[in-house]
DNA sequence: GCCCCTAGTGTGACCGGTCACACTTCTGCT
DNA sequence: AGCAGAAGTGTGACCGGTCACACTAGGGGC
């Protein structure tokens, strides 16, 4: 092989074949595994293939051949454990069906920096998956122009997919109803909540799971706290909560909420589970090891990830009409941060 | 604009142009605001433009321009924080200069995944950051083909960067030391170490600042623990350590191990800081909010992101001689988890 | 009136692959 | 021997843009 790295343009694969003395459409067969090829032929392209370091340019492939096995994931936060995850699997679920993952990040609140990077992943081809769960994600994938093949990953909708644009989700809706009516069941006159900013400008799933399992049972149905993502958020809203003797039972939209609730609680001397009982979403890696370690709720997000995927990539080749794949069902995980309900004085 | 969402294949440049009864090259100069277009003319081709709808198509623009303003980031993660960020850095800086940012994840240590995912990376085009701490980045990073522009995102290096493979670092090295040196003033007798998988053979940077602050003070010198990335194995670590009653003070190679080792001690009953000081890496949005929050090295990961992009830039270009990118300094950042040493018997 | 220069526009080739089709050989059958 | 069909290979056009260059029309200097 080649090795001399000099700056030369790579090669193509009319170079491949003068070196092997045939047409370029020979080398094209032999890359492609056309069977064919006589094999002293194959042969003498292919060392043509080593000796020149020929490596085949994706672009023009996509060029020619019409498509681009290419996604683009657009998020509002890489950093975010859930968002990470679901990335995770999409690239897993890419790779294995030999797809380019590219990514687009909408950090900003700024609507037209949200149009622009959703413009670029129009541009480079292919699909385009967006993570909708917060304001910046649902405001993308609006600005997705009609057409463009687009999967958005979302809180549980209340409604139908609409045709063009499909979702997927897992029931967090249901999670949180549930995480509820455990909390509930424990003794707790009612939850309070910690919210993650939702990306409907209607209250989000997960809230409405909360303050539904709060309806039927008849318990107080105290206001949502806005929260935001962060440890920092939590801490925020927990100093408020804290601060309130009838708290006694916090679901938080996240664990990092959590971790901050949590953390305010301990300040205010307010005991884990003693006095007060704190509940996460996601199971993120480090809910486990806390001190008290945290109930939470197990969401399957490479699962929900690699679902996005193949819905995406049916889309886009009618050929591959991927089964949807199979995304785990959300599980309340208990540990030590939950507790029967202190008694009431 | 044509809003008939039909699948029909989107407009070229020709479309466009019989569509404004023009060349293809006229409307090719007005997509690049070329000067010598006459007002009225530009006019009506905009306005088809907008009629059909019309996208340039980035794979086509790649393919005439000869390269194509796309840069892969190769990781063996994306959930943890540090690569997380430094992801978001390196997009950040990618979409200043209007490239593309394509993602690849190394998760199997299989030898073969690796070289078939920095493969992929090297048919798309463009440059190539790696993100090398851990065992699998440094394998792609080696994996990489010659002539391929790639930046390493590395540990502090012992020597400098062989010629056509720049690495970008933080000095992690010097913040052991300096983290390590701060314990020891505390009045510890010597510091343990929880270290991460180390890319090089040869024991990593981190470890090796800790090790030579040791040294310095004349401090015994125990064997590092090898622990992983994750808080689980941060606990397992702990468990090892907190059973052992010679040990006052803990650097862990990140905050997650931190995370665990602190419930280890809680465990084992061991008051932190008041028994075992312990000091996490990298400063992650939760270390903050602990209890008890953790003292540990504020690491400017974004700032690393960009740095490489930079640096990556400026190869794929020679014209844009981007100066490089400013890195803050590791800043030691102290918080409750670490105290003054226990009075010895 | 001639020429030169510039503004504005069009033509052909090319980037690196693919596709559709035409062209040679070679083999096997009648 | 003659011919059909398959195996093996080559030619031209195309994907959607760009580049280099040629061309036309209009204005100013002589």
């Amino acid at each position: 092989m080649n090795v001399t790295g000099h700056q030369r343009r790579p090669a193509s694969i009319r170079d491949v074949a003068t070196a092997a003395g045939v047409s370029y459409q020979t080398v094209s067969r032999v890359i492609n595994d056309h069977p064919s090829v006589k094999a002293a032929t194959r042969e003498r392209v292919l060392a043509a293939i080593d000796e020149l370091g020929f490596r085949r340019s994706a672009t023009a492939l996509a060029l020619a051949r019409g498509r681009s096995r290419a996604v683009t994931v657009l998020t509002a936060d890489t950093t975010h454990y859930g968002y990470a995850s679901i990335l995770q699997g999409i690239e897993e679920a890419a790779r294995a069906a030999s797809h380019t993952v590219g990514i687009g990040v909408l950090e900003s609140a700024a609507e037209t920096a949200v149009a622009a990077v959703v413009q670029r992943a129009a541009d480079t081809g292919g699909g385009v998956i967006v993570i909708a769960y917060d304001p910046a994600g649902v405001r993308a994938l609006n600005a997705v122009p009609a057409g463009l093949p687009v999967v958005g990953v979302v809180e549980t909708p209340a409604g139908p997919p609409t045709g063009d644009r499909p979702w997927v989700w897992t029931d967090d809706r249901e999670a949180a109803y549930e995480a509820t009516r455990y909390l509930l069941s424990l003794g707790h006159e009612t939850v309070h909540y910690v919210a993650i900013p939702s990306g409907a400008r209607r209250t989000g799933a997960r809230s409405a799971g909360w303050r539904e399992a709060l309806r039927e049972a008849g318990a107080p149905q105290p206001r949502a706290l806005r929260g935001g993502w962060s440890p920092a958020d939590g801490h925020a809203a927990g100093r408020r909560l804290a601060a309130d003797p009838v708290v006694t039972a916090i679901l938080c939209g996240n664990d990092d909420l959590a971790l901050g609730v949590l953390r305010a609680l301990h300040e205010a001397g307010r005991s884990v589970p003693g006095e007060v009982s704190v509940t996460g979403f996601d199971d993120a890696p480090h809910a486990a090891h806390l001190t008290p370690s945290l109930t939470t709720v197990r969401l399957d997000f490479t699962g929900l990830g690699r679902s996005a995927f193949a819905l995406l990539h049916g889309m886009l080749e009618e050929s591959a009409q991927s089964a949807p794949y199979p995304v785990a069902a959300p599980e309340l995980v208990v540990r030590e941060s939950s507790g029967v309900a202190p008694a009431r004085d």
